[in-house]
DNA sequence: TGATCGTATTCCTTTGCCGGAATACGCTTC
DNA sequence: GAAGCGTATTCCGGCAAAGGAATACGATCA
């Protein structure tokens, strides 16, 4: 059953917390590790998890990783992202996260608007 | 975080299927392994993995075990279980376990409006 | 071409879950 | 109180997942 599957992603809290990042828009690798402050191994074993089961897709940009969430979702997957985002909207960690996020973009935005992006050595996953 | 609890819960079919059963209302162990086909061992030990995370509860009422959901479900609880029907609506699995346990049901109504259950070696659960 | 950067993979250990067989428990009936 | 019924628990074996350390890979830069 396909449902499981999709329940089998959302059991762990960084996998979870990757999600609710990636609802705000595509993200790179390295802010995901700045966002969730957790080693490259582990948000990397994670997104792998997800991209595996379609969860999430990925796109190399040079050095920089892009991931985004699935861009064709099964009914299944739409509604059951939807109630994460239900559920996510009142906790503190998803939104801890999301504040840092923006902390992150922001800092992105001047560089994207001024240099490229691998002159100022800055990704622009995001 | 009490989100992924309730996920670990999920990412099973059998629980699934029980979960999807209880959402019409309460039900014994007994009906649970006639609808799913499934042995008891795999059925009890499920509910109890329900029970413990607070998802389902109990009641005896001599020899039977009545299950029904929680009747205090936390906000992400009652979020995601209404989702889970959702989803149930359009799955072959989950429809089939529900025409059995109107099957069953309907052939205990004439028992509990007839004679007690004891007599007829019926439970009543549901 | 070699160094460096961002990301992925492999190897390993620990932990938890799933399923079945056997058995224990609680309750009712005779 | 012993037998019978419905349910729960224990004791396995197998398997998958999680985390970290080390390492490999792909791309860029000097």
């Amino acid at each position: 059953m396909e449902l499981v599957r999709i329940y089998e992603c959302l059991c762990d809290v960084t996998r979870l917390r990757l999600l609710n990042v990636l609802a705000q828009g595509p993200v790179c690798v390295c802010h995901f590790q700045e966002v969730l402050g957790e080693p490259q191994v582990k948000i990397s074993k994670h997104l792998a998890y997800l991209r595996e089961r379609g969860l999430v897709e990925s796109e190399r940009q040079g050095n920089w990783v892009i991931y985004e969430l699935a861009t064709k979702p099964s009914r299944e997957l739409k509604v059951n992202l939807a109630c994460l985002q239900d559920c996510a909207r009142e906790n503190r960690v998803f939104k801890r996260d999301l504040a840092r996020l923006k902390q992150i973009e922001a800092s992105c935005a001047w560089v994207r608007a001024g240099e490229p992006a691998k002159a100022s050595g800055q990704c622009r996953g995001g």
